[in-house]
DNA sequence: GAGCTATGATTGATCGGCCT
DNA sequence: CAGGCCGATCAATCATAGCT
């Protein structure tokens, strides 16, 4: 086997399933990784990256999300606190091309 | 294949290019840290503010100005020369003002 | 309007530093 | 000392903007 000089494309399947874990836990405990990385084939590494890398995106858009809302809001919604129903965010509803 | 040939289409369906000032002031300051293009969170909150757009959008734009830069210098020459001959009267004119207060001031 | 290049954004993965 | 996390960055790619 090659080192891994490539850059995996997880599916949509997989995207999905890591995302719904991450909604219910932010953190991953060995013992669910394992579980995980079993489940969707995949090393036990991508999925602790993933996580990571999810954690910092998720970081990101509180950070601008939050920053550039200064005159328009009244102190209202903000109920938001880990959930992609955000306005915001880039990932969307699936569809076929 | 069905298609995973993308990220459903994301966010980077609607992107608008940076203004051309912005695009300016990114450029000079690419260029006049050549060297080591790696702006401070500071420096890219200045940048930010001063290019109107998101830190995040600074730190995109240098993520692929050094990444593209790199791999192709020759392709940049031209705007590399534009940018060093810009800071270069901008920086006589700055030493020129210098001289001029100093004699002003001097007995 | 097609075709091609320029450019902003996304993301799996790496690097250095810090912490436990 | 090993292992995880963070923050920044890399590198490849996507999708669109903009010019010819």
């Amino acid at each position: 086997g090659q080192p891994n000089p490539i850059r995996t494309n997880f599916t949509t399947k997989q995207l999905t399933e890591l995302e719904k874990e991450f909604h219910f836990n932010k953190y991953l405990t060995r013992a669910r990784r394992v579980e995980i990385a079993a489940t969707l084939e995949l090393n036990e590494t991508q999925v602790k990256i993933w996580f990571q890398n999810r954690r910092m995106k998720q970081k990101k858009r509180e950070k601008e999300g939050l920053a550039p809302a200064a005159a328009s809001r009244s102190a209202k919604e903000a109920s938001e606190a880990s959930d992609q129903s955000n306005c915001t965010s880039p990932e969307a509803s699936p569809s076929s091309v | 294949v069905m298609i995973l040939r993308s990220r459903f289409l994301d966010a980077r369906r609607k992107r608008r290019n940076f203004s051309k000032q912005a695009t300016e002031i990114l450029n000079e300051y690419f260029y006049s840290h050549l060297s080591n293009p790696y702006p401070s969170e500071e420096a890219k909150e200045e940048l930010a503010k001063k290019c109107s757009i998101t830190v995040s959008q600074v730190s995109n734009w240098f993520g692929n100005k050094r990444i593209r830069y790199k791999k192709n210098i020759g392709k940049f020459q031209e705007e590399a020369n534009l940018y060093a001959a810009k800071t270069a009267v901008t920086a006589a004119h700055a030493v020129a003002a210098a001289v001029q207060n100093n004699q002003t001031n001097s007995p």
